[in-house]
DNA sequence: CCAATGTCTGCAAAAGTTCGCAGGCGTGCA
DNA sequence: TGCACGCCTGCGAACTTTTGCAGACATTGG
């Protein structure tokens, strides 16, 4: 029965694809529709090429679908859903460190969700 | 605003954690409830010693937790959910190279879920 | 107490990832 | 045509993760 072998490691590509927080932030940051890579640089505050190199390996991985106008690459989510998806693991993480209680992941998600698309 | 910072990095801690094949097998294998090392070893066809070091950072981040009972450690999922939720990340992977559409993810789904709980 | 068992930790080599930088390619404007 | 712009890729240095192995520790049975 290969078929586990095979699926748990198409799942730990998506997990290490999804191990940076530089490519968490780009991927929220899409969640408000398609940008261009210098649009995404400016917000994460990264430089473009960085995000350049980012952007690569999403799309490899088809995360990540271009759209090219002029000299501009824009770039959305092939799944928007995944966004929320990723939030969905806000449960999961060791909260003893830096956040206190539950209630802060509730603040976390809050700051990080669709009110807040203000520049930064 | 710094939390999106320490969010996304807490996140990306996970994301890491998870990215692994056997990692991501071990967690689904403690879907069925607690199991102690050798047991694990067994099931995955892995070197206990293996499987110890994988635990020990699972634990190091509170994904697992661990109960001993002679020489013997069972550990078990702090998150009973978390199971569930890596699985959600089917729709995501990139099905092109070995599985042919959406049906095989639910057969993949299938493959791993509860009733497959024989030998291997 | 001694030996066997189950598990953990430390270490170093191999493998993989990230990052900045230099240079390349295509597009648009003067 | 020439130049600036936006983006992409290749490369090497620095860093991190994985893996096997050797040895340590705790528990149990003889």
């Amino acid at each position: 029965m290969p078929s586990r072998l095979i699926v748990s490691r198409e799942l730990a590509d998506l997990f290490r694809l999804l191990a940076h927080a530089d490519r968490l932030r780009l991927i929220e940051d899409l969640r408000g529709g398609e940008k261009d890579v210098t649009g995404i640089a400016q917000s994460l505050d990264l430089p473009a090429t960085r995000v350049s190199q980012h952007l690569a390996l999403l799309r490899a991985q088809r995360l990540v679908e271009e759209r090219r106008d002029g000299r501009n690459h824009f770039y959305r989510l092939a799944h928007p859903h995944l966004a929320a998806w990723v939030l969905d693991a806000l449960p999961f993480i060791d909260i003893r460190q830096r956040l206190e209680d539950a209630d802060h992941i509730d603040t976390a998600r809050a700051l990080w969700s669709v009110a807040d698309r203000n520049p930064h």
